[in-house]
DNA sequence: GCCTATTAGTTAGCATAGCTATATAATATT
DNA sequence: AATATTATATAGCTATGCTAACTAATAGGC
């Protein structure tokens, strides 16, 4: 292990320990949409990705088949995605967010967001630009 | 709104979906942990603040009582966790890793932070040091 | 054109993790 | 002493994770 090793390992663990910081700051505003995180997580890839085949969102979430089948039944009992039918490969299934759905995610994405901007408030300027660089560097990562 | 509040806001934007990004790519780690996610932040908070009661326990976790009691009875049947009697108020039993629950902990803590220090192999100094000042000042949020 | 293999999704059944309502035991209050 | 409050646990519901097994559709080999 090289100096340099550790010292992207010192990086990676604060990195780490400030994302769960982050979340857990955020996550008691998502007791106000009333639905899951599971279902929640879904549906914010639906919106902001576009539709996908239940397989892709599997993917995506990191959970298996049967799984995303399961989460996409809530979400359709609530109105909030619905299931289309492919012509080209008849086994697959896409979903796609409904109006609703929609303005529920956005709805809640908007209240954690708020709640996170509120705990910026006592920084500098500089400060500021420095949280807003390294976001855009672990977009990238 | 003033254009300061838009502005914290879009950086709140950014450093939320930077901390989901960030914790998407270390969770397929945990699946080697054996145990699941909610039993692992118990066990961390125990390992990294040192033992706490049931009820200090559900409040750091954000989780209801009965949700945290089911938490420790798995993490006591893994022998990961005792509960230890307090005689001072003998309502109240104090949870405290056991030395098995650290080991464990510690070696899924790893895997997590160095799957992330791959990421960042390609980043310049400057940049790393652009992510640790800013893992610094989220610490302190 | 058929037979088989692969792929996409679902169904069934289990464990874990969240909740509320309620019970039990210990402590605090009047 | 009687009552209220507090800490945890129990019971029972829903949601979310898994594997195994099923169905339907497509792809490939002959």
């Amino acid at each position: 292990m090289s100096r340099e090793n550790n010292q992207k390992v010192a990086i990676a663990d604060a990195l780490h320990a400030g994302a769960i910081r982050v979340l857990r700051m955020v996550r008691a505003e998502d007791a106000a949409s009333g639905i899951g995180p599971a279902q929640l997580s879904a549906l914010s890839v639906l919106v902001f990705m576009g539709e996908k085949s239940v397989g892709e969102l599997a993917a995506l979430e990191q959970v298996r088949g049967p799984t995303m089948t399961r989460i996409v039944d809530g979400l359709v009992e609530k109105g909030l995605v619905r299931r289309v039918a492919m012509p080209k490969d008849r086994r697959t299934v896409r979903v796609a967010p409904t109006p609703q759905g929609r303005r529920l995610l956005l709805a809640g994405r908007m209240r954690r967001v708020r709640a996170l901007a509120r705990r910026l408030d006592g920084l500098s300027t500089a400060d500021l630009k420095s949280l807003q660089y390294a976001a855009a560097l672990i977009a990238r990562l």
